[in-house]
DNA sequence: TTGCTCCTCACGTCACGTGAGGTGGC
DNA sequence: TTGCTCCTCACGTCACGTGAGGTGGC
């Protein structure tokens, strides 16, 4: 609500009480902003954009307004309010009625594509509670869901979450494709239990021994089932290696993880795999 | 549709080719930029603002960004698209999840409003190429229809619109009386054919005798009919005599309306009425 | 006389846009 | 080397808002 409209909306419930001028059917400029709903000053701001034309004058130097400055002044507010520029609102009003037609055709339209975007605001505004769906693509919000519902911990998910919008800033589509190769392979029961048992590993001591067992288990997976191993550790050289992006962003946040790494890395070499 | 969006849009189509950087998943300003769908000035904006937090520079002083800035940024993007201030944003952003929750739902509220007031423009926008229903009440409307029906000329229902708009510029409950009065009146015949005669007495010459006549006629359908005086020519003495003001400014458009009235003023005087 | 409206500069505001002039990585 | 992104001032823009200082009718 804009002030002008308050003002104009507390005047229409009580009578107006600016008419004190007898004898000329002429408004000044306060009756008129009152009776169109727009202020004292915006009518002078159209005044020196010549937009409106300056009326003329009385006895006082006071502006004195007739039917057609009301006529112009409405034809004004009911377009910026349409939120149409004021420039705009010009070459509109000077128009011929051929091209003043196809204006507010286009200004209708404009109105409409607005009014959907608004409905499209109050979703998001409603979703901003719920969170994940605002910053990443539903496949990839099934996906956070998906480990949540096998059980990882709410902080291995948000780190998970952070990991793939920091992925997806960079080539959402090839992103988008991972996520779905990343659901469908953690459909496998083993891939889940690991998933689990890194994730109780995240808050160990770097140098705990049990992450060399971990470490063989991860290995022997990539090993033998041919898991996504592109994903879980290796970076794929045709490519900017993105997976190696999100892991040394893992590495930061989790310094066993960083361990579990290097130990899978040498392993893997071990194997006499590159 | 504003730049940003543009932006973005464009950009979606094609794969994003910013990402240059490899060895950190650290987004740069511009990135983050695209991700979110807001312009580099503007993220520089709320840094200023304080509304956004300054991240760690790399070594060539180039902001990085994390997770947690798109996460911040789609915030501040999501309510800055429902039309909340700035100031307000920060507000919202680092109140208490009770008063957070408040805070959403009293925007949703005012983006609910938007949408309503928007559907009224785009009827206000159609009714522009229409005309009168912009400027006047649909009772004032019904009036200059009847007018019209009743076979008065386009320049005179002008006139008569122009005095209405005018007058309810003043007074509009009182007005809104008087055109329901004046529609009541307007169902007789005779005042019909009296306003006919007018309509066509506006054109002629002040000085044309046949307006001697008109008054007579005039006077004597007041004086048997009781017909509204007030709305006719004389004023009421009990408050601002607006249909005086009206009387006014059809004198300044007309000579042989002004000439008219002077002729019924004198012959009612004539007759012994004040 | 007091209160309200009117007048003309003219600076302030909000959310950035837009160069100006310069640096840094492929 | 060229092109692109990044950096920091700092002035511009759009549609008015908001005093500053003064006049004029009830």
């Amino acid at each position: 609500l804009t002030p002008a409209e308050n003002g104009h909306r507390e005047r229409s419930l009580q009578p107006v009480s600016r008419v004190r001028q007898i004898g000329s059917p002429m408004l000044t400029i306060g009756q008129l902003a009152d009776y169109v709903g727009v202020t004292v000053r915006a009518i002078r701001h159209y005044h020196q954009r010549g937009l409106l034309a300056e009326p003329a004058r009385d006895s006082s130097g006071y502006r004195r307004y007739g039917a057609d400055a009301v006529i112009d002044l409405i034809r004004i507010k009911t377009l910026s309010d349409a939120a149409v520029p004021l420039a705009r609102i010009e070459e509109v009003l000077n128009a011929e009625p051929k091209q003043f037609s196809d204006a507010i055709a286009e200004i209708d339209e404009a109105l409409a594509t607005r009014i959907r975007d608004l409905k499209r605001q109050r979703q998001r505004i409603a979703a901003l509670d719920k969170g994940d769906s605002l910053f990443l693509p539903p496949e990839a919000v099934d996906l956070l869901d998906q480990l949540r519902s096998i059980g990882v911990s709410p902080k291995t998910v948000e780190m998970e979450r952070d990991g793939w919008i920091l992925l997806m800033a960079g080539s959402p589509q090839r992103v988008l494709k991972w996520v779905t190769e990343k659901r469908a392979a953690l459909a496998d029961p083993e891939l889940q239990a690991l998933y689990l048992a890194v994730d109780r590993a995240l808050d160990w001591d770097p140098a705990d021994a049990r992450l060399e067992d971990l470490a063989d288990t991860m290995v022997a997976l990539v090993e033998y089932r041919h898991v996504e191993s592109e994903q879980l550790e290796s970076p794929s050289d045709d490519d900017p290696p993105v997976a190696a992006l999100l892991s040394s962003y893992f590495d930061q946040r989790s310094p066993s993880w960083k361990r579990l790494n290097e130990l899978c890395t040498s392993k893997m070499q071990a194997l006499g795999r590159s």
